[in-house]
RNA sequence: UGGGGUGUAGCCAAGUUGGCAAGGCAACGGGUUUUGGUCCCGUCAUUCGUGGGUUCGAGUCCUACCACCCCAGCCA
């Protein structure tokens, strides 16, 4: 990966310009730390993306680190599948966490120690209300609450209900732990907010260990300055909770100023004394999240979505997951770039969904070998070409890129073209092939179509064509304007394949805003997905592997689906993208 | 008793000591082309949510409004 920005002269994001004036006034000691934290409970999507090429291209760019850490505090919605889809999907990204892959629950026994610290510093208590106690008290936006009537119990009173809880003396729901702040903040966030609860539950890594679990205000900022976290970046709904971060961070720097609190844990202070997080200790900052015309990315509908049966699956094409997007095509390279262009602010937006495109056809453009496949194949015969005879073609494979070598391509007298490249009654601007028209076929000869053959319904069934045996090749020695040229593939060499063709998963732009008694599934396109199973494609197809990309001249880029497509067997390929077609555009315009 | 944020083109987004509105995507013209692809050239904000004010000069400073987003989980 370069480390050389892009457009040098472009701005930097406020997060980097926030980095710049740390490095610029010592702060950290120069370090420059980020981690991403993904909650193991659902599949990375797009949304994800976009933080995780914040969090560790920060990390590249001032030659810092970056972490993976997971932030598993709630056992019953966690699991381990989806740690390892995560990690498989960094990975897939192109970043590398090193020997950084941490848990939120490596640091229980830690969170546990600070607890109790907080609760002799007089700023935690045991609360006895109910969940709808607590909801009353806590007051409304605009009213402010109220005082438990738990909150002033002693210390001593405290630590014993709070050990009791942690040995599992007690039932789900029966107290939790609050931190003591204010009733009566501005800030809901303030108001004595819940740190730990009790859950009977079994955690994917700690087993049936704790009966008690953090909260993520208090176990966010804590694993932070555990790991040395310098800037710890999300998203933009946590900006209320950057009160309760800098809360907990800074009640637990002024607890180590006092000795007399560690009196039975000395070594829990030196531990504290010991890491940097504690004495310099992370900020937080938050940028907008992702969003995309035509798409939904929030977990709870992504959910819904593979639950309900809607998609096949996480990985279904369709999907804005990371998964969904490597078996459509999509490279790793195209979302960091797209990642890149969309840069990093405060504003909540929504980027159009023609942006990712583009950013995958600029890199598939490059990278992608060219071959011929027909998806409606149209029956040819070429009446003056010899029976027997096979021309072998030798094609390139990239016609701006030499080096990427070049295939061959067997032509005979009874070919394939697209049904969409034929018209019997042809309009002014369309320059395939018709009646009495000559064409190019691709790197192969002129043809002229002289005749149509019809079944009983009037249904195109077979084109004949004549050709000049001068142009083999493709090419003409006399000038002659050729305008059409149309890919094909030979009748007798051709492999059989299923394709799968993908649109946009939505009708609308912004499924998420539906009108009254809809929701978003309402606007699911039964156009998203079209299997063709009578396409034919050149022989060179037959050897290749799953997940291989390339490009259909003149239809797409396609991929070589990674589940279903099998070299030598079944050929499955989707198709990623479309090439630009300005031959649509001016078909819609005829229409209007 | 409400608090926290955000408004620059159709969509993102630079703009940081006030000095004459980057870039990308989209769109629209034109050229090249054995993919109606690619590539190349050109057009696209007299104005920065709105109104006042300060100043020789305001997207940047002051002020008053307006709009939108987030927050009342024992979710993250």
């Amino acid at each position: 990966m370069s480390n050389q920005p892009e457009t040098p002269e472009k701005g930097k994001d406020f997060i980097r310009q926030t980095i710049d004036k740390d490095l610029e006034s010592g702060a950290y000691d120069g370090r420059v730390h980020t981690r991403f934290p993904p909650e193991p409970n659902g599949y990375l999507h797009i949304g994800h993306a976009k933080s995780i090429c914040l969090n560790f291209g920060v990390a590249r760019d001032y030659q810092g680190e970056c972490n993976l850490r997971f932030d598993d505090t709630n056992p019953v919605k966690e699991d381990t599948e989806y740690v390892d889809s995560i990690k498989e999907d960094v990975t897939w990204l192109g970043f590398d966490w090193e020997d950084r892959q941490f848990f939120a629950s490596d640091y229980y026994q830690f969170f546990y120690d600070v607890a109790e610290l907080f609760i002799r510093m007089g700023k935690a208590y045991v609360d006895h209300l109910s969940a709808d106690e607590i909801r009353e008290y806590r007051g409304t936006l605009k009213a402010p609450g109220k005082n438990s009537p738990y909150r002033d119990r002693g210390v001593e009173e405290n630590l014993e209900l709070f050990r009791t809880m942690k040995g599992g003396g007690m039932k789900d729901g029966e107290c939790v732990l609050r931190a003591k702040i204010d009733m009566a903040a501005p800030n809901i966030v303030l108001r004595d907010p819940t740190i730990y609860r009790i859950k009977h539950a079994h955690h994917h890594r700690t087993g049936d260990a704790w009966s008690i679990y953090p909260m993520y205000d208090f176990a966010h900022c804590l694993s932070d300055a555990h790991e040395g976290v310098t800037h710890s970046i999300c998203t933009l709904e946590f900006e209320n909770n950057r009160a309760l971060y800098d809360w907990v961070l800074d009640t637990l720097m002024e607890g180590m100023k006092d000795a007399s609190l560690f009196a039975e844990n000395p070594e829990f202070l030196e531990f504290l004394k010991s890491k940097p997080g504690f004495n310099a200790r992370p900020h937080q900052y938050e940028f907008a999240r992702l969003n995309i015309t035509g798409t939904v990315l929030s977990k709870r509908k992504l959910i819904q979505l593979v639950q309900e049966g809607h998609v096949d699956g996480w990985d279904d094409p369709r999907m804005p997951t990371i998964s969904g997007l490597r078996r459509r095509g999509y490279t790793p390279e195209s979302i960091r770039d797209f990642c890149d262009r969309i840069g990093v602010a405060k504003a909540d937006s929504t980027v159009e969904h023609a942006l990712l495109e583009s950013c995958l056809r600029q890199d598939l453009n490059e990278r992608a070998p060219r071959y011929l496949g027909v998806m409606n194949p149209l029956k040819v015969v070429i009446e003056n070409y010899p029976e027997d005879q096979v021309d072998e073609f030798e094609m390139p494979l990239h016609p701006e890129d030499e080096s990427m070598g070049s295939r061959v391509v067997p032509f005979s007298k009874v070919i394939y073209i697209e049904r969409d490249d034929f018209m019997e009654e042809p309009p002014k601007k369309f320059f395939r092939l018709g009646p009495g028209r000559e064409v190019r076929l691709r790197f192969a000869y002129y043809v002229t179509c002289t005749d149509v053959i019809k079944d009983e319904n009037g249904e195109i069934v077979e084109l004949r064509c004549t050709y000049d045996p001068e142009t083999r090749g493709g090419w003409s020695k006399d000038g002659r304007k050729i305008k059409g040229t149309l890919h094909w593939v030979s009748a007798e060499h051709a492999a059989p394949a299923e394709v799968r063709l993908y649109n946009s998963l939505f009708t609308v732009d912004n499924p998420n805003a539906a009108e009254e008694g809809k929701t978003f599934v309402d606007y699911i396109s039964p156009e998203s997905k079209e299997v063709l199973t009578e396409c034919l494609v050149e022989p060179a197809l037959k050897e290749m592997k799953p997940g291989t990309h390339f490009q259909f001249e003149r239809t797409g880029y396609f991929c070589a689906d990674l589940r279903d497509h099998t070299p030598g067997g079944t050929l499955v390929f989707n198709r990623t993208t479309t090439l630009r077609d300005t031959w649509a555009k001016i078909q819609k315009q005829m229409k209007k």
